[in-house]
RNA sequence: GCGUUGUUGGUGAAGUGGUUAACACGGUGGAUUGUGGUUCCAUUAUUUCGUGGGUUCGAUUCCCACACAGCGCCCCA
């Protein structure tokens, strides 16, 4: 029996229901926002993340999909948004039109890495990027767009957690105390910072092996090599989350996967028991110089992702069921084979005058017919039969009360208004 | 990439080295061919118990490998 790839896994049923629900509120969401939508391609040249996003971050030294197509071209599955995103920003040149732009985007992502519960490879990102201005304002602003979908949610008990990593001359000077810090304990590090320490100094603070060390503890802080400009830059984000009335938390452990971050770096945390290190529901940050290097002019910007896995994972923790289940108004079934072009007819009928509407394609018999309607949660049962058909009037019962109507065919319309004008208002 | 636990139908699952793989839910058909959701009956894994190989007279059960899933790391959303 063939299966589904390692790691993936098919959207149906209430998943389905919860994502395409999800994705209207985030839409609604996003017009608030002005945020414009954009889909960019699911592979891009490998060139763009292998040298834009960094090629000593893990999720592109190691995670990505590679592949070659016919044509001997180097392609790979986007192991995140941004790139894709900045990438289209540059080539269709949307930095002509008037800054700041906000883009925002929802679609698979893929990473090769161990399953794990809210982890798979093939996963979903709802993600923002803003460009054009470097103002702390824009920074405050993202991180509010993912405070506000969490309350809309209704999700409880997340942490904001924000650091900085100041621009390249604070970060360059930070760079070189860490490294000057770190050398006479370079032994004492595990083997993965030891490698850091040569390609990206920076990370060694988030390693979780060796966070506990006394050697962590006191190394230098990032707050302290920050220039003025860098330092002002982030108290103007925290003034600025504070007359939002967002709760944050300074976190300088901070850093982030990707490479490309400049000043403002965030991620909010769910406080669920059992997520363990799975507990980051979104993350993001300022990046300044993504859109040159990769290509473009000197424009700012700043973004972040939320992973749907996790976030619905968290959604189904609290007990936040936020499905949106679409019921049929009408069933409709026929008594014998003869009514079958008569049912057709009424149903299409009724679909396009706005109703939803099912109806038995096997000619069942009445109990079954019943039966099924119940199943389908139908608020309205007609049944059709020869009397029906000739007389041009419709038997109708309403499936809860039980009340049953007679209903001219030419009325049937304003009928199914009046009845379920009030359903269909939630 | 490392460690660990598991894998029986549409679902939840019980079970055993050897005759019909329990029970429940769900599905289908019927009792009740123009009025049901209760009840009752029948049927619903059987070239089968993740896949392949081994031990055995005989394996779903024991052993090995692989695949997949869960959990813990690493990393990350």
């Amino acid at each position: 029996m063939l299966q589904k790839p390692k790691g993936t896994y098919d959207i149906y049923g209430d998943r389905a229901l919860i994502q395409l629900y999800f994705r209207k509120l985030v839409e609604a969401l996003m017009d608030k926002y002005n945020a414009k939508y954009i889909e960019t391609p699911i592979f891009e040249a490998s060139e763009l993340f292998h040298r834009g996003v960094g090629e000593t971050t893990d999720i592109v030294s190691k995670e990505t999909y590679d592949f070659k197509d016919r044509g001997d071209r180097n392609l790979t599955l986007r192991p995140e948004g941004t790139a894709g995103v900045v990438r289209s920003f540059i080539e269709n040149k949307l930095y002509a039109e008037n800054l700041p732009l906000k883009l925002w985007y929802m679609g698979p992502m893929f990473r090769y890495e161990r399953p794990q519960a809210g982890r798979y490879r093939e996963f979903y990102q709802f993600g923002v990027e803003a460009f054009g201005s470097d103002d702390p304002m824009m920074d405050a602003d993202m991180i509010g767009v993912v405070v506000n979908l969490f309350n809309i949610l209704g999700l409880k008990g997340v942490s904001v957690n924000i650091n900085t990593l100041g621009d390249r001359e604070s970060r360059e000077s930070y760079r070189k105390a860490l490294l000057e810090y770190f050398k006479p304990y370079l032994g004492d590090l595990c083997e993965d910072c030891q490698r850091r320490y040569e390609k990206n100094p920076l990370r060694i603070l988030d390693c979780k092996i060796d966070s506990g060390k006394e050697i962590m503890k006191n190394a230098p802080k990032m707050i302290d090599y920050l220039n003025e400009e860098s330092k002002r830059h982030f108290d103007k984000v925290q003034e600025y989350l504070k007359a939002m009335g967002i709760d944050f938390k300074v976190n300088s452990n901070i850093v982030r996967g990707l490479d490309y971050y400049t000043h403002t770096v965030f991620e909010v945390q769910a406080d669920i028991e059992g997520f363990g290190a799975q507990n980051t529901l979104a993350a993001g940050g300022r990046y300044d110089h993504l859109v040159e290097f990769v290509g473009g002019p000197s424009v700012p910007g700043v973004g972040f992702a939320v992973g749907l896995e996790r976030l619905f994972l968290a959604l189904e923790a609290e007990g936040i069921d936020i499905r949106k289940c679409v019921y049929p108004d009408v069933y409709i079934f026929n008594a014998d084979e003869k009514q079958k072009p008569y049912v057709l007819a009424l149903a299409n009928h009724l679909r396009l005058a706005g109703f939803n509407v099912e109806i038995d394609y096997k000619t069942r018999n009445f109990k079954s017919n019943f039966k099924r309607a119940d199943k389908v949660r139908a608020k309205y049962i007609i049944i059709i039969g020869e009397e029906e058909v000739q007389n041009k009037f419709l038997t109708i019962k309403n499936n809860v009360t039980k009340d049953e109507y007679k209903v001219e065919l030419d009325n049937l319309i304003e009928f199914l208004d009046e009845k379920l004008g009030d359903d269909d208002e939630d």
